[in-house]
DNA sequence: TTGTAGGCGTTATCAA
DNA sequence: TTGATAACGCCTACAA
């Protein structure tokens, strides 16, 4: 079953050249006459000789491959990120070598860290909320790493590389069309402010009202998880402290479902008695009853940045270059208006 | 920026010992006195030294790495089951490596299995819908690899190992329960019959209706693409077609999100005109309106028992003691009863 | 219980 | 344009 596979001595000894001209057939380091050239590819191609990429990391001191370290697969955005993150890294010639983090709000970022390290990783994509202690730890060694990280959803600090979405911009525009739309009583349920997006989407909402001159007050405000059920409950809080809310934002997509849910259950008919913007655009928001509103972000693309980001400083590094980038990298989310917040009285 | 990481040599000078009796502190392949052990120890601590994996990986010939090849993170089986392969991956002292496969119907198998087996990883967990070409490939290729492969979501064949839902009896349960409770003429909303999973859910429909000596017609069947819009559509496809229906099982819960949406549409009220029952237990099924009845499959578990079957089998080999595995491993889902599928008429 | 030396499969350095 | 040969960092016989 397992036998030895072939090694660049095999392809050598059978083309009848040394290593070292094999070698500059595969990576092209240095020129080879045409006639070696093809003969070596022909042997390669008949014996299916495929570089050792533990060897050649070795010796290189650059294995090709990236530390992921993400966190809530379980939703849209995260996962949509992770998405973006291969494809870019696979376009580029990086492997990916994934850690996922279940409980980010007590987990150790050292180990984590330390064990990516020990596989040689050329870089890390940090894909893990912000919560204080991670953000200390961070701060505090980020600069004495053997190799570059880029931060996903994090707060920017002076040396960081950073790229996220606008949310502060989303929480805005989201309450914005609410105000254009005629509400007047905006409530929030917000995404654990232990989340860095979930905070600048609150303060979004903050401004947008502050803004037109409507007071911000704590019982405008109920805090999820994220959960449809955590909506729900919210939902219920939010109307019971802030009984004159028309309208409500809500901080993702799964917990506006559970919000429309309690709605119905309190006898609230969507948009009429209660508008509800939510945020991401998952797939299910076009075909809620009513259709949700919502601010679509462009996850994706955040993926694929960072890694554009991160592999370009992973290559001006070796070429003693250093490119400076602008950080952090803001993506620009866009309203998507659909039937749930659909206007309340004629706005000119 | 980039200096030298501390290695091997540098701890057995400090500690004033040899290379081996630090590797043999660490790797605990053989004994050493309990004194020279804490002085190791205790270097190893101040100087942060961790072993360069990709050098052990080359000498020890096993890599500690798996490569999982994934596909549909933008579904919620898929997600979570990557999740489950990475919590045992981790558990086990596993890395991963992740490669993602975006058009599973038209993607070549060869170069991504070949680029993993580059990088040296003990095994693979072979994560992408069955589709003829691939099953093709696998069936010629899978005896000649150097290493294992575990297989989800796929139809066993002799010599390969699969771990799966059953998908065929959650199909079967699905069924059964609106016939029980009542409803006479039921549709499918099927999912792309490329993918095994989506073949075996029909097979299980099919079953429960010749079991029950109802009539299984094409008519009563229309494909999606797992997505809303798609459950959508095919409701409205279903209904031109299949006037009389009056239940419908949807093959996972987002279509039949969709789906409620069409019935909504189409005046019909679910689930007094139309019963509708999903598959997946997403986390928004809980608050639609109705809420929906579906299917909960253990896709955590599913991700988890693949990466521990792997793990095993590759132990084994290094044993030279093979363990027979029963394949495929098939995990049970449930069925969860809400009210969209709410009794028609009273059956004792 | 410990040390020495060889080798894993590459790339990089130096000569030719 | 090519070839020896020395690393890369570690594990593992074999020797002491």
């Amino acid at each position: 079953m397992s036998f030895r596979q072939t090694t660049i001595n095999d392809v050598a000894k059978r083309a009848q050249v040394s290593v070292s001209t094999v070698s500059n057939v595969l990576t092209g380091n240095r020129p080879v006459s045409e006639e070696t050239r093809e003969r070596v590819l022909q042997i390669v191609e008949e014996t299916g000789y495929r570089p050792n990429r533990l060897a050649r990391g070795l010796v290189s001191r650059s294995s090709k491959t990236i530390g992921v370290v993400a966190s809530g697969l379980e939703f849209f955005g995260p996962s949509r990120t992770l998405v973006g993150i291969e494809q870019e890294a696979s376009e580029r010639g990086y492997a990916l070598i994934l850690s996922l983090i279940h409980e980010p709000a007590t987990a150790e970022v050292e180990p984590v860290v330390a064990n990516l390290i020990t596989h040689q990783v050329d870089g890390i994509v940090w894909a893990i909320p912000e919560i204080g202690h991670n953000r200390a730890w961070w701060r505090a060694a980020v600069n004495s790493l053997p190799i570059p990280v880029v931060f996903l959803n994090h707060q920017v600090w002076p040396g960081s590389e950073c790229v996220d979405v606008d949310n502060h911009y989303g929480g805005y525009i989201a309450t914005n069309h609410l105000l254009a739309s005629g509400f007047q009583h905006i409530g929030l349920i917000a995404g654990p402010q232990t989340w860095y997006a979930a905070e600048m989407r609150r303060k979004g909402w903050e401004e947008a009202l502050c803004g037109a001159g409507r007071s911000v007050d704590p019982r405008q405000i109920a805090i999820g998880d994220w959960s449809p059920q955590s909506g729900e409950q919210a939902l219920f809080a939010l109307r019971a402290a802030y009984p004159e809310m028309d309208a409500v934002f809500v901080s993702n997509d799964q917990m506006a479902i559970g919000a429309m849910r309690a709605a119905s259950d309190l006898n609230l008919r969507v948009p009429d008695d209660l508008a509800i913007v939510g945020f991401d655009d998952i797939p299910e928001a076009a075909f809620t009853q009513p259709r949700l509103t919502t601010i679509r972000q462009p996850v994706i693309e955040v993926g694929r940045l960072s890694v554009a980001t991160l592999t370009d400083i992973i290559a001006a590094e070796s070429d003693a270059a250093a490119t400076e980038q602008q950080s952090p990298i803001l993506l620009q989310p866009e309203l998507i208006v659909r039937e749930s917040s659909r206007a309340k009285h004629r706005t000119s």
